[in-house]
DNA sequence: CTCCAAAAGTTGCACACGCATGTAGTTGCA
DNA sequence: TGCAACTACATGCGTGTGCAACTTTTGGAG
């Protein structure tokens, strides 16, 4: 195959990705007042056990630079969903945890979030030319199931 | 399937898009001063044979608004890459096609788009977790070949 | 012990984007 | 012909983001 077919492939997918994504975004924001990014910050300060990440390992997982973890967290804390805890052994690093108002706006998020998602994969396998990427995500939702957490290379 | 497992794929899978298009973006930006969007426009306008197309078209082909799209247009006009062509049917159409020099960028950054993105995906497939979602993603381009072009739906 | 490089977060700045609004041109209908 | 609704772009404004610079803290070398 060559590298053009697979950019072409992917760019198709980036633009995809992209078409759904803005459906999420206006469908939580219409519902919850909360960004991509926002839901997914609480995503993963209310569902995994250690419920309290620092900046940076946050910034990894939204694949966003520090200064816009900063940011995002400093408006989540704003309204009262997340805290920042100072860490007591590295006093250079800050904790974020969920309060219970956070998890509660989390989980009713997510509802939201996953419906807004079938219907957006339900409207693309519409189009004929995405149907058979839209059935390669379902195979790919399967095989990842087991995904604990993203980490980024140095 | 459980709708929870899907999304969980489904942030997955944004995630991992993300990381690869931020790593495409520092390539394209550093070696010819492009954005992805810039590079994508360039790309519509530079390989498709119809090579002019109105700014509505463009607008949902790269899933941008239409101002946004108004300004990459007036970025690259700026640059001598793209110019604007008045439609003589409909007066308020605005034709965008790519310049000589647009091309002859265009040229040079195909292979640096392409490379960027063959090394994400080499470096995203040493992650173990992630290592089915990539295989996942080869299959997809080579499903997705004869695409043509993205339309959006109504 | 002192000094210094590196790490974790925050902040100033520039910029691309979306939304709402404005403007020019088109279409339809009375 | 004249007016209203609509379409295609452009523009003002607010906001989220990345980069670079800065502060505080840590850990190690001399």
């Amino acid at each position: 195959m060559s590298l053009e077919t697979r950019a072409q492939g992917w760019r198709t997918l980036a633009a995809l990705q992209q078409r759904i994504e803005t459906k999420i975004e206006k469908a939580l924001q219409d519902h919850h007042d909360l960004s991509v990014n926002e839901f997914c910050l609480l995503h993963h300060l209310s569902v995994p056990g250690g419920p309290s990440t620092r900046m940076q390992h946050l910034a990894e997982m939204l694949v966003l630079s520090q200064s816009a973890t900063t940011r995002l967290v400093t408006r989540l804390e704003n309204r009262g969903l997340v805290k920042r805890v100072l860490s007591a052994e590295d006093r250079r690093g800050i904790y974020a945890e969920a309060t219970e108002s956070g998890r509660e706006l989390h989980d009713r998020a997510v509802p939201t979030h996953n419906e807004a998602l079938e219907a957006a994969l339900r409207e693309a396998e519409g189009l004929p030319e995405l149907t058979p990427l839209v059935s390669a995500l379902e195979t790919l939702a399967l095989k990842v199931q087991p995904l604990s957490g993203l980490e980024a290379q140095p």
